[in-house]
DNA sequence: TGCGTTTCTTGATTCAGATCAAGGAACGCA
DNA sequence: TGCGTTCCTTGATCTGAATCAAGAAACGCA
């Protein structure tokens, strides 16, 4: 069966699914909802698709839709005036995007592989947040993770070196395991082009090029194809990313 | 009267302030709490203070307290193996501290200025949430405005120069409006060392002394004293800032 | 299977900001 | 009012990553 079968079968999965065979069921921003507030949502939603490179929404557009990512990976960027542009958050499955109460777009929402989302109207999905504190809370959850993860992030942008991030970025696939990882080794697929792991890091492309050739070099990684990555050497990798190893137990 | 006789009333009518009295009353997490609700507030606050320098919390201790806080200027920062250390937020007035589902600090928060807090303990505080929608989402709206600002903070330490770095801290610091504009005139109250706003722009404490005066020189800004800085030409600052004009209206 | 396009690598050079190194000014306290 | 300390400025030099510039490899499609 090729690749894309696959995934034309996924979508169309998808399309149908319920709310209970959703594969963020436990995750997402209906996590703790019980079988009355999971029938609401039911109604409200709709699922959207986009392919890779497409722009989900524009920043300063009006905030008409909130959305669970379902499928895929997308991110938030901003831009200066003369084009440079900075990831600011990266969306796996479960993340949440968008925020009740506002009522503009306050970053630009693209599509880094093909994603599926599972999209509400904002403003019954206010409402709903208003009624149910199940939701509330779930929102509140979320909302705190990505507040952590920025400001880790932060750390990685004002004070990390070039090998360092990179480090760090690999670091952070292996742990939010991107990928599977066959036979106990750990393969992992990245989601993006070096140009775009360049606008996370705050780094050139030729800069992100230049960090992995020098990993693989001294035998922390190996590279194969363009997207795929297997960690060779866990604890040197670890060791490169520059943390503070408080707390850190290896998983 | 000497600035310290003043200083000294302040913590004076702090630790006898009513709720209702408090000057971030209708900021804070408090600020949608009808009177019920505040008194349930009153009988679990206890106010404490700090002075300049004096660390708050420290990242990996059980978190105890949260707090609102009242008074001065505190900072959360992260901190790499080798001493590196990165700010990840500026709390001012009103600004919360802690977060209510976790068991430990996950940043050193520190006094920049004097301080006072309006604290309350974790536990029965998370009762409080729970019960109180009005808490909850304020709770939310905060956390979601943090997580905006250090968003533009990611942009900003990934991206911008140093001169955009010092524009656009100059910038914020005029928007938050951290010191009185006597008449009419943007005259601003630093609340940091060089080497605290170098760790909060991901720079050293030399390159922003250098482009602080380099400003001075074009006239865009004027410094005296260590802490006092006055804005000659908004627009021309806004300009150095490198942001996307987008919906940007002086203020 | 090959061909065009996109993406990645590698090298040479430049440059912004870090680092190293003295002074000098402002502030707090006696 | 002066004196010690802390904080800030300014200069010289260095360096990590950006920029400029070809090529080479991988992938997608016919």
């Amino acid at each position: 069966m090729t690749l894309i079968q696959i995934k034309y079968m996924n979508k169309l999965n998808l399309a149908a699914v319920r709310c209970n065979d959703c594969p963020i069921r436990h995750r997402a921003v209906c996590a703790r909802c019980d079988d009355d507030e999971l029938s609401r949502l039911e109604q409200m939603k709709s699922y959207k698709s986009y392919t890779a490179g497409e722009t989900i929404m524009w920043r300063g557009e009006p905030l008409e839709h909130v959305a669970s990512l379902v499928e895929g990976v997308a991110s938030l960027s901003k831009t200066l005036e003369d084009g440079r542009t900075q990831m600011v958050g990266l969306l796996l499955p479960s993340d949440f995007i968008g925020r009740p109460g506002r009522t503009e777009v306050e970053f630009d929402v693209t599509a880094t592989t093909d994603v599926t989302l599972c999209r509400f109207e904002r403003k019954p999905f206010e409402q709903l947040v208003e009624d149910t504190p199940h939701v509330a809370q779930r929102l509140m959850e979320l909302a705190l993770d990505e507040l952590d993860a920025a400001r880790d992030w932060m750390l990685l942008l004002g004070r990390k070196t070039a090998r360092e991030k990179i480090a760090t970025f690999i670091d952070m696939l292996a742990q939010r395991k991107i990928a599977g990882d066959a036979h106990g080794k750990h393969t992992l697929e990245m989601p993006m082009t070096r140009d775009q792991i360049a606008n996370y890091l705050g780094l050139t492309l030729e800069t992100v090029s230049r960090q992995f050739n020098a990993l693989k070099k001294e035998g922390v990684i190996t590279l194969s194809g363009r997207k795929e990555i297997e960690v060779i050497d866990l604890l040197a990798l670890r060791e490169a990313t520059g943390d503070d190893a408080d707390g850190g137990v290896l998983s």
